[in-house]
DNA sequence: AGCGCTCCAATTGCATGCAGTTTGGCGCTC
DNA sequence: GAGCGCCAAACTGCATGCAATTGGAGCGCT
């Protein structure tokens, strides 16, 4: 029973960890909208550490691309274009491939019991919110990760499903569970068996149908930021006016 | 001055991301070799900044895993095991076949001449140390990532790649760059004729056998004195503070 | 000599303080 | 009323100081 798989990288029982894994859980939970402030005052202040413990939380959450870091002002919750919303289901559904692939046949029965288990829970939390549901779904693809033993394949599944999870609560619509829930059971099936190809398809279009489900209009680009969108066109402007738009609002 | 295509999401030019650069660097061109210490104060020292501004670096380090951090202990380079490094290029080869596919066909004739450039700079530098080889050969990859235009797939690939380049210096045996380049000068010739299937094949291919060469049996490392390694990498950091010379007498 | 103990230098963990930058509101002008 | 500039409050960037922990040298015991 080596459940013990403690990242050594980090996530050790500092304040910092601890304040990394608040954050990430408020954010994927929604309970932090993207687009919101994170003041590292307030934050020191709600934690009870000193405002250098949570600026150093701010910059673990930025390299992980759930916090945005801008210099001199007041780090938010990422927001995640479509396009980066789109680029990081892709990555996660090679990612998770690997994983499958990995583990397909290769299960103890105590970890296929683990697995069944967590989708119980899914399941009793059907009546619950909506975050509930997107975390335990979320937790459950890297529940799978972490029986690869593969710290690398753990930390990178994690990011990008979190990363994922931030995108859904931007993009999704009422979210429905259930279909999720079953491809969840059904993939379990398909890992006991070692059916590695059926398994590798069903990962494949798991993910992808939450990701449809998810991201549904190619165009909302709610949230983004005037300047970004110039950007490119800015690029070719060799004039040095172009610098600095007027602060237009943003009709909306 | 030509604008500057500085992603926003890090790497800004505070003082934090100067000495990521640097240390990221000194470690993939093996200045750093794995399992260097890295001591707080010396880096601070060496850099011209405080300790609290060397500790955030290496917390930033150590979440792109190049650095590995222990409570209450020295920080030092990452010493990935052999199962990791195999790992490590698995994910590459996956997250790359993503880049290549997003890729073929899609050039412009300028980037196709950027990635020749690069290609004729790796050729060049073939009389040069190792270091420079893999470094380049690293770059390389980072830099067809950073056509694909996705933020996430940059950050991702050049993630895994410099840790690759990590376990190059630890189990590979005197390189034969030779061949990569040849296989980098086809996979831009198949990207620019667009034939997708083939450049995925040759992607697929050049990173299994960099890995083959690679990942054969660890060899021993020397230690060296950090602030006379760091010593070239400081030159970069602009700061009336950083101390000229070393003053920490090495061991013996 | 070999083994364990103690103690001190080295080093990290964290809070606080100060300086520089941004934000947003207020009043002034047109 | 809309735009512009100014100023204080809020906030970040960074250095420094102090307490706690580590590890290793030196010392004594067997």
């Amino acid at each position: 029973m080596a459940a013990r798989a403690t990242h050594k990288t980090s996530e050790s029982s500092d304040k910092v960890s601890v304040i990394c894994r608040a954050l990430r859980r408020a954010i994927i939970e929604q309970a932090l909208e993207p687009g919101a402030k994170l003041p590292e005052d307030s934050l020191g202040e709600r934690f009870g550490v000193s405002r250098t413990i949570a600026r150093h939380a701010l910059g673990q959450l930025a390299a992980e691309g759930l916090v945005e870091l801008r210099r001199n002002r007041i780090a938010v919750v990422a927001t995640p274009s479509w396009q980066e919303a789109r680029d990081a289901f892709d990555i996660r559904i090679q990612l998770e491939g690997l994983v499958v692939r990995q583990l397909a046949g290769k299960l103890t029965k105590n970890q296929i019991a683990e697995l069944n288990a967590h989708v119980d829970a899914e399941d009793r939390a059907r009546g619950g919110t909506d975050a509930v549901s997107i975390r335990l779904a979320t937790e459950f693809h890297i529940l799978l990760a972490q029986m690869t033993s593969s710290p690398i394949l753990v930390r990178y599944v994690s990011e990008v499903a979190y990363r994922c999870c931030l995108t859904l609560s931007l993009y999704s619509r009422p979210h429905s569970t259930e279909c999720a829930i079953n491809e969840h059971r059904a993939i379990i099936a398909a890992l006991a068996k070692g059916d590695e190809a059926k398994v590798m398809d069903l990962m494949h279009h798991h993910l992808d149908s939450v990701a449809n489900r998810a991201l549904v209009a190619p165009a909302p680009q709610r949230g983004r930021d005037l300047l970004d969108i110039l950007a490119p066109y800015a690029d070719e402007v060799t004039s040095d006016r172009v610098v600095k738009l007027p602060k237009v609002a943003r009709h909306g």
